[in-house]
DNA sequence: TTGTACGCGTTATCAT
DNA sequence: ATGATAACGCGTACAA
């Protein structure tokens, strides 16, 4: 019952392989795979044991150049290290994994020149789709993208000039109303500590600048940054070196993000600085351990995985031709007010969370 | 100067377009790309310029099919929640990144039927090596990846029967460990709490039970577990259980991961519970707030980065025919002691960290 | 050093 | 419903 395979050069079972086996010919063998109710039951079913008994699996190299459709999205991210990337890249795996698209995710480590060669990369797999993160992009980077002419979205923040679609929220407001609430809770030496300082966390500082320099609170010592990657060690050591530099004169801090708030949350607890009644904090990205640990962290909580699922539909519906009815959209933020920033008078009450 | 392109069918330029342009053959093009100092100077950068010019972007599908050389590395990983995979994915990725390869991540979702569904996806890309986790494998995704013959290094734990190369660590002797070290602490009633209940948080599981009964302590009623993936609530749900069922007569609990313990912790603080004073914990992972939360947090170290690091130059060495010394490799782990299970005798010391 | 011929494994298109 | 033929874009192997 056994057929003799033609293609003996690497014991790789071809489409050929699968016709020769089930006597037909190699373009019934595909439309099994493709388009099954293209083909009467006997045949499929004959071509399906045949498929099976040799186990064969299609070649999608060869599938996509002959199709020019390779069932890829290419994914660019800052980093693997930073739990933010890592929710909306899973938004993005469960759309696109259920859609039968397949991600190819590449970390350009906050370097546009890597980014610029990571998306050659992602280009020469020719993706149906691409998504990338801000807009932050090389020159001949933005001119490989909008000759790609391939549907792609920019995430993360709101860009003035988007090459095709963006979404995101905006950082500089969501800085400015941290400010805002701890100014409304009576603070008046506010402090800012944040890291890495790429283009998202400049613009949350811009928008605490902002909103301080126009309550007339602004100085210039109250901001503590490094260039190095967030930490919760590093938040710790930034929380030292702000309150040396303000000679212990802060009463609330406002963290670039979670990490850094809990690093911060911690120090001052081990140096008794009594939270929130001598300090208050407020993280950003309303990370898990926020609402959970003593006392509960303040954060701006934004839908990244929503994010990424939103992003990946935009996707999947640009290639369906069907119209998009925004190619920018707000995702927006919400301040989760929480026991490290409620004024000594809410403290008796019970803090709404969620 | 233009040059008028043959191939007009999709706008998209080709070999043949930039060989057209720089008066050459196609194949000094390819050269020109892969193999740059067979090409003489002139040519060379007269091509370079043509593919410059035209924004040339080779077609990783018809390279692929003629070389059969895909750069692509399959990893499947069971989630993109735990921190524990990212890490490992991490080291992954630098590895196969500096060395030119692909990462073609898919997401199991602990499931072995997605996983062998996906295995056929990752397969059908012609990969030159895989990754993937554990050793929890259908029979017919194990039949793929023998017949596939490309390496393989399976992650995360020690398998007695690996079907390539192996790299992990031994769960059941990690948890037996942890038992021992609480036990020495003066401990009777430990608790273990675990989530998920994947193969290697059920391997550590065993590894307390061994040890609890070996010391005649182990109780039912010690054990509290939840099919959810874990997280820090649950951690606190799954602790508040674990005390009601046993009447608070707990003095020690195990949680299977750092989210876990975090929880536990977190709620133990909030019920008033003295931590280790009344209550010891210990985690598993040793992620970073484990060290930085008050009190700290003792936890099992194992080199997540480092094994994803070394599944990678596997995979690299295997591919470049060089002999592999050991296909079985076991990273093993390290019990980080902190705050949260000294004996109060040793609490005025300081705790010795990294 | 450069070029020619052919094949990689699949699918689009047109016939039957 | 099924098949024959011709690409898809590139690299291998050999020739010049």
């Amino acid at each position: 019952m056994q057929k003799i395979k033609l293609a003996v050069n690497d014991n790789k079972i071809t489409l050929v392989d699968v016709a020769l086996a089930a006597n037909v010919s190699p373009m019934t063998v595909s439309r099994v795979i493709n388009q099954p109710n293209k083909v009467s039951d006997v045949v499929r079913m004959k071509v399906q044991k045949a498929i099976d008994d040799l186990g064969y699996i299609p070649n999608q190299n060869a599938s996509s150049l002959a199709s020019s459709r390779s069932g890829v999205i290419g994914v660019a991210i800052p980093s693997l290290s930073n739990v933010v990337f890592v929710d909306v890249v899973r938004g993005i795996y469960k759309v696109m994994g259920d859609a039968g698209y397949k991600v190819l995710l590449v970390n350009t480590q906050y370097s546009p020149l890597e980014e610029e060669k990571l998306v050659r990369t992602l280009l020469s797999q020719s993706p149906e789709g691409l998504i990338i993160t801000g807009g932050d992009q090389t020159r001949t980077c933005n001119h490989l993208l909008r000759n790609a002419r391939i549907p792609l979205v920019q995430i993360m923040e709101l860009l003035a000039d988007p090459i095709d679609m963006n979404i995101g929220f905006s950082h500089h407001l969501a800085g400015a109303d941290v400010v805002a609430h701890l100014l409304a809770q009576g603070h008046r030496r506010i402090g800012f500590i944040g890291a890495r300082m790429d283009s998202r966390v400049q613009q949350r500082m811009r928008g605490y600048v902002t909103a301080l320099t126009q309550a007339g609170l602004f100085e210039t010592s109250l901001i503590a940054t490094s260039p190095e990657p967030s930490s919760i060690a590093l938040g710790g050591t930034l929380f030292k070196s702000l309150i040396a530099a303000n000679e212990g004169n802060v009463d609330a801090v406002f963290c670039a993000n979670d990490d850094l708030a809990l690093g911060t949350l911690f120090e001052a607890q081990r140096m008794n600085i009594a939270i929130p009644q001598q300090l208050a904090i407020c993280g950003f990205n309303d990370i898990e351990a926020a609402a959970h640990v003593n006392p509960s962290l303040t954060s701006v909580a934004v839908g990244r995985y929503e994010m990424g699922v939103k992003a990946a539909e935009l996707i999947i519906q640009s290639l369906s031709k069907q119209p998009i009815e925004q190619k920018k959209v707000d995702m927006g933020y919400a301040i989760k007010q929480r026991a490290s920033t409620s004024r000594p008078s809410n403290l008796n009450k019970r803090n709404i969370d969620e």
